[in-house]
RNA sequence: GGCGGCGUAGCCAAGUGGCUAAGGCGGAGGUCUGCAAAACCUCUAUUCAGCGGUUCGAAUCCGCUCGCCGCCUCCA
């Protein structure tokens, strides 16, 4: 029975999706001015797993996100987005700004093992979209246009604040910046704005040319391709208000049904024990972390705290990750090894000798996806395997790699075969073996020094050697 | 100023009313080994920011104090 942590009702609640074994997740997805850095990995690995588990427990999940690439106004006078800026800085098309962005972000994505989407939605290609929504809006008498703009009149929508648990009246004791003109009231969101010829990014609509406002996407596309009422929606704590909240408003007051059942939202990361902004100049893109720990090691790392914890990425505290994920890898190395056999696809899930290990593995997992203690299980199993692997019958061996790989694998994405051995027949593993071959005959005449010369160089190459009782393994330092 | 969250060993971190407070990293000792590495075994928080309260019983609930963080119409 899995439990999730509803941002809704600020509790946890068994899952039970509106049309099982149909499962309609919409995550918010990045909006692509800017590379990709910590933040995304944390969400996005977060979000990941919850769609992995959820295929794995039995569902059929489409997951949808969206490409945020189109306007969103910086507070400067200019009335500039952040596209239309970095379109300006780095003399690009806006489009070809968003499309060398979003190549960025997928391409950090697939670094990390995250899942592509099932479908992957640009704002830009649903404007129709968006403008019936806005029209439908104003029919129903949510929604009124002034000078070519179109704001949501929030006193119209009842549950405004519902899912930020926050009345108007403490949102009007917080406001700092001055409403923008035309609004009637100062908690009334921007549908549509109107934009001038400066603007490179703006569509005709019945309202003058404009852009549509920055919420407007996200409750159009999970309609389009999820239907009016959804499962699960996703993003970063820091939408929950105001965007998610607007999406509510949004979609509610134009289906008249409920938006979403589950909102699911990740908490925030920090560097270093600091919020992570251009500002502090401690902004750490993902390009820049992964030429100092692997994606794998990030994707442990994120997965050893919780989704909805915040998270401190500091060199220490990565170091020891990378430490742990290669006492994992090389456990199903050690068995892939030992059962001379390369993962298959679509295993299955044993009940035999290792059954408890997967109800535990599940235990935490149905908890509120408890990646956490789910790795704990992956450690008692590890030690487990490691002590039995030359006792027990190589069949018990064969479950227990088809059960690692699916809870490592599968569930929590991790991929392995960087600590695996060259293929066999390369040129790199002939080498190998030759080395390994003549410091063989160096220990045998107890030449130590040349023996362990030879071990210490391969080292320096990100080769480690370990001597057995079978003779010298060798593997690809993690 | 308003709203919300967090504070668990040297570091990271799970646990949110009741057996001996998970796990990883690090550290100490041991088995194995020419030495290492890997693996395995043992040990490493009388205590959960502090103080007070509720309770037969609290890291877990309540109050206050201290510290840190997020949101308040850019942000995963």
């Amino acid at each position: 029975m899995l439990k999730l942590y509803n941002s809704l009702t600020r509790m946890k609640e068994v899952f039970e999706p509106l049309g099982p074994p149909f499962v309609g997740m919409y995550v918010c997805g990045p909006t692509v001015y800017d590379e990709p850095h910590l933040g995304h990995a944390k969400s996005y690995i977060s979000f990941d797993i919850i769609v992995r588990f959820l295929r794995a427990a039995g569902y059929r999940v489409r997951y949808v996100q969206n490409i945020t690439d189109v306007g969103h106004l910086l507070d400067n006078e200019a009335g500039e987005d952040r596209i239309l800026k970095k379109a300006r800085l780095e003399r690009l098309e806006p489009v070809e700004v968003a499309q060398k962005y979003e190549n960025s972000y997928f391409r950090s994505m697939d670094r990390l093992n995250n899942l592509r989407p099932d479908i992957s939605c640009r704002a830009t290609g649903h404007i129709p979209e968006m403008l019936e929504m806005v029209q439908a809006l104003i029919e129903k008498g949510y929604a009124y246009e002034e000078d070519g703009n179109v704001y949501f009149d929030v006193r119209k929508f009842a549950g405004y604040g519902k899912l930020s648990g926050r009345t108007l009246d403490e949102l009007r004791e917080g406001v700092r910046n001055e409403p923008a003109e035309g609004k009637r009231y100062f908690a009334d969101f921007a549908l549509w704005k109107k934009a001038d010829a400066a603007h490179l990014m703006r569509w005709r609509s019945v309202w003058g040319m404009g852009f549509p406002g920055w919420h407007l996407e996200c409750s159009v596309m999970a309609a389009k391709y999820l239907g009016e009422s959804i499962d699960i929606h996703g993003g970063g704590l820091d939408n929950q208000f105001p965007h998610h909240e607007c999406e509510i408003a949004q979609s509610e007051a134009a289906s008249g049904k409920p938006f979403v059942k589950y909102w699911i939202h990740n908490n925030m990361v920090t560097v270093e024990g600091q919020k992570m902004s251009k500002s502090l100049g401690n902004f750490v893109t993902l390009g820049t972390l992964f030429e100092r720990f692997t994606p794998m090691t990030v994707r442990f790392f994120v997965l050893q705290g919780h989704y909805r914890s915040p998270q401190d990425f500091s060199d220490q505290a990565l170091e020891a990750a990378g430490k742990g994920f290669g006492k994992l890898a090389r456990t199903i190395s050690d068995l892939r090894e030992k059962i001379s056999r390369v993962p298959a696809e679509g295993k299955d899930v044993p009940e035999g000798p290792w059954g408890e290990y997967r109800e535990r593995f599940f235990a935490f997992m149905e908890d509120d996806f408890n990646t956490a203690g789910a790795i704990t299980v992956l450690f008692d199993l590890a030690k487990r395997i490691h002590s039995v692997l030359d006792t027990v019958p190589k069949t018990d061996l064969i479950q227990a790699e088809r059960l690692f790989s699916f809870l490592s694998e599968d569930i929590l994405g991790f991929r392995f075969q960087d600590v695996e051995r060259y293929s066999s027949g390369s040129l790199e593993s002939d080498l190998i073996a030759l080395c390994i071959e003549l410091r063989r005959e160096c220990r045998e005449q107890k030449l130590w020094t040349l023996a362990d010369r030879i071990r210490e160089g391969l080292m320096t190459m990100g080769i480690s050697l370990e001597d057995g009782k079978d003779g010298t393994r060798w593997r690809k330092k993690t």
